[in-house]
DNA sequence: ATGAAAGCGCTAACAC
DNA sequence: GTGTTAGCGCTTTCAT
């Protein structure tokens, strides 16, 4: 079924005046009279015309779209930034066009590809886990298109990311459990050479050093969180070996396996045991109310970044500005001071 | 910084010879010489041509792109949908730009609006919460705008559908219950006036019949399913009252509210009392074991969804098939076997 | 086998 | 104050 339009053209036959006066009218341009523009205005109700934003996009090679490549779609974390992207780009008049790489390099080389093929005025990226070569991004931005990164970032390209603030994050846990009146915090890290886990280690330090305890080394395990069962499994033996009283998790599912570890143990959680963890994924927050929860500001973040990206495309500078944002985290108390 | 970009007329420039034939070259059409065509060819690939998809949009009238209406990104169940458009989209060539109308009217037709000016070739809706007048859609389709919903659809409209089986939902649900041994089954519907209540509470009655069972009505509380604690103070004076020795829930938060009904009247729940829910926000089903959880399909109805809405737009009838499909649910069963 | 020209819908410099 | 024209990038009819 063919749609049905009406163009500049038909007001301006309508009307029996020329196509570009009725361009101008519609603009409120100054230099034509307040009679015409009042007739184009009515005829434009009339004929209910929109102009046509395609033929806007070619004319000034402007699509008022921009993209957004995210790991997963389905995922509480990557939707709520999506959310928060959707909220800026609304109100600035772009629209947003979602893909997914499903984690995967290829897919997000495409992606991209896609993306600029389209026209879109500039990109939002979150990395997929497997990518560490970053050429796809480089070679688009240097065919002049904006790229704003979030969250999974890469760690060489000047470019502007927006990431949480990893560092307060570890500080605002431990220092909760330190509250409650634990001393001796066993650490779930993550693989040593991610930025994420070293700066969440620094929190963990930091707090330590701010209430005058010295951190166990220990008590700090690398890389056995990245699923339930392998952080289970080194959270009981660190329970067995070490006799830490509480456990901070660098992630959600980390927090679960550690949960149960300490129940196993015979802990009670979070009477006489606390575990805080990284999350988002939310479930823990919502669901598991044994946990403290250090929240990542995912609707901000896509906000702040979408901004950032929309501030990028709408300069006239020809020398990019690159900015990087770190997001406070936000700490999800629960109730679990240790009976003294 | 300005784009840059090479068109058919660079290539043209290049080889000395018209626009017309380097559009032609590419498309392999047969009237050009197959040295022309290399030539061709070989420039396009040197100089990094991509065509620009705004001008073909134009050209075509058909921007390739699909429009989404959700009531929101951030819901399990929405963004599983999402990814399944997106998966067929991608498949068949078509971009997404996905829109919230955050469960509010007005949203909603400001999206419609915005996404028919943004020339998108179709549009796939969920309804928001609020939505009882489709005016706005019918407007739209009425414009040559093809528009496929999904999950919450329009009870009146004339259009192509799809939607969750709720009457088969319902059936599988309560077959499990009785299949367990549970003879009294409890039933938290939703509002009397939806479609899926009543669905729902007809598979309730099959599953009864087809065992040779009575339905007790007082057995079935309306309208007091819409969140947790509405469906705990219900489940607990059905308890308390009628003597049910499971509950049929019509959603994730009734079926947490009569878990907890249960377990604080004394029951153990899953072993001495069944609890199944309908859920499409994973949740449950991922976190509480003890509920036995219709899943409804959101990934495959995004995929069907999707592959309605491009063979419409595809299509060259004038008059438009409709299409109503209803997506089997499935049951995620847990072992709740009533002790005999 | 290839080029010239018109047009998709809109705008803006340049007429008058 | 309004019309004419050219052009954004591409395709396609009509010439040659």
């Amino acid at each position: 079924m063919k749609r049905q339009t009406t163009t500049i053209k038909d007001i301006a036959r309508e009307l029996g005046i020329s196509p570009s006066t009725v361009s101008r009218a519609l603009k409120d341009h100054f230099e034509i009279s307040e009679e015409t523009k009042k007739a184009v205005r009515r005829v434009a109700e009339e004929l209910n015309y929109q102009p046509n934003s395609l033929a806007l996009s070619l004319r000034y090679s402007k699509s008022n779209t921009i993209g957004v490549i995210v790991p997963e779609i389905v995922h509480f974390f990557f939707s709520t930034v999506i959310s928060g992207i959707e909220d800026i780009a609304q109100s600035k008049g772009y629209n947003v066009i979602i893909t997914q790489s499903n984690e995967s390099v290829a897919r997000e080389m495409m992606n991209i590809q896609t993306l600029f093929n389209n026209r879109v005025d500039g990109v939002l990226v979150s990395l997929s886990k497997e990518s560490f070569d970053y050429t796809h991004f480089e070679a688009m931005m240097q065919k002049g298109l904006p790229i704003v990164f979030f969250d999974r970032v890469p760690d060489t390209l000047n470019t502007s990311k927006v990431t949480v603030d990893d560092l307060l994050g570890g500080q605002q846990a431990t220092e909760h459990l330190i509250k409650q009146g634990y001393k001796r915090i066993g650490h779930l890290a993550g693989p040593k050479n991610l930025d994420i886990t070293n700066a969440r280690l620094e929190g963990f330090r930091k707090a330590h050093e701010d209430a005058g305890l010295t951190v166990d080394e220990d008590l700090i395990i690398y890389d056995q969180a990245s699923n339930e069962g392998e952080a289970y499994a080194a959270a009981f033996e660190l329970l067995k070996t070490k006799k830490p009283d509480a456990l901070f998790a660098s992630n959600d599912l980390a927090a679960m396996g550690a949960i149960k570890a300490a129940q196993k143990y015979g802990k009670n959680v979070p009477q006489d045991f606390g575990v805080v963890g990284f999350s988002n994924w939310q479930f823990t927050a919502l669901t598991n109310p044994s946990i403290t929860t250090i929240e990542q500001p995912g609707f901000e973040m896509g906000q702040h970044a979408a901004e950032l990206l929309i501030k990028q495309i709408e300069s006239e500078e020809e020398e990019v500005s690159v900015e990087s944002l770190k997001l406070p985290t936000n700490l999800l108390a629960r109730d679990s001071s240790k009976k003294v």
